[in-house]
DNA sequence: CAGCATCCCGGAGGATACTG
DNA sequence: CAGTATCCTCCGGGATGCTG
C-alpha cells in the first residue's frame, strides 16, 4: 500500500473512495433515483402528484424507483388508509443528508450547463467542418 | 408563478434546477464518467492507464465515455506522438471544477455506503420472513 | 388512487478482431 | 499503445391492462 503518486493536491485525493464511490452509484445514480430525491427534498409526495412532479417518469420506473430507495432506507413509504387509497413518500435522515452533496450537484449543473452545450456545439461544427 | 408552497427551507430550493440537473445528468451522470472524471482529478492518464486504474471498464466505453467528455469540454486530449504512441488525458478547468460536488458526493457514499447496506439486508431479511 | 404483471423494443455496453 | 468496427446480449424502461 505505498502510494504512488505524492503529487496529491487539495482537490484530488480520490483513491479508495472511489470504490464505495462506485458501489453507491450503482445504487443511487440513475437519473430517476436522484430526481425523486431531489422532489422530496422539497417535500413529502404522493404516489400520483410525484409521478407528474417529476415529468417523464413512467408509472413502472416510478414505483420501481421508490422500492429501490426505500430498501436503501433513503425514503419511507407512509400507507394512509382512507377511500381513496393514499401513500405518502418523504425522506429519511439518510435521504436528508443525499440531499446535501445533491445541492452542490445541481448548483454545478447550474453553473455550467451553458459551457457544456458551447463546448459541445464548437466540438460538433469542428467536426462537420473536417474537410477545407 | 405563485409558488405553490412557502414552506420552502434551508435544504429545500431545488426546483427551477431540477430540469438542469435532469439535463446535466444525461451528459456526466453515468457512471463510467463520473468514474474516469474522479481518475483525472488524481493525475493526466494515458489510454490503458485508465483503463487498468477504473478497474471493469471496457476498452469501448473507455473510447465512448472520453470522447463525451471531451466533446462536453472537460477533458483535453494530447497526442504525443512518439513510438510507441502516447495520448494524454487531463481535466479542463470545467472538468476540474466537477471534482468538487463530486468529492460530496464521494464522501456521501463513504460515509453512508454501510448505512445502506445495513438497510438493504435489512428490507431483504424483512421481505424473506413474509409470513408469520 | 396506488400498484403489480406482461409484453416488447431500443440502446447501453461487453467480447472480439483488426489497424496505424 | 491507442484506438475503430462489428456482433451480440441483456435489461432499462415505455405502453398497456388488471386488481384492491
Amino acid at each position: 500500500m505505498t502510494n504512488r503518486h505524492t503529487n496529491v493536491t487539495a482537490q484530488a485525493r480520490f483513491g479508495a473512495e472511489e470504490c464505495s464511490l462506485k458501489e453507491v452509484l450503482e445504487r443511487v445514480g440513475d437519473k430517476w433515483s436522484i430526481l425523486v430525491v431531489a422532489a422530496l427534498a422539497r417535500e413529502p409526495y404522493r404516489f400520483r402528484a410525484l409521478q407528474r412532479a417529476i415529468e417523464g417518469i413512467s408509472q413502472r420506473m416510478l414505483t420501481l424507483t421508490l422500492q429501490r430507495l426505500e430498501r436503501d432506507g433513503l425514503i419511507t413509504r407512509t400507507v394512509l388508509d382512507m377511500r381513496p387509497p393514499r401513500v405518502e413518500y418523504a425522506l429519511t435522515p439518510t435521504g436528508q443528508s443525499l440531499t446535501v452533496p445533491l445541492r452542490s450537484l445541481a448548483d454545478w449543473a447550474e453553473e455550467h450547463r451553458g459551457a457544456l452545450a458551447e463546448s459541445r456545439a464548437l466540438w460538433d461544427s469542428k467536426r462537420s467542418g473536417t474537410a477545407s
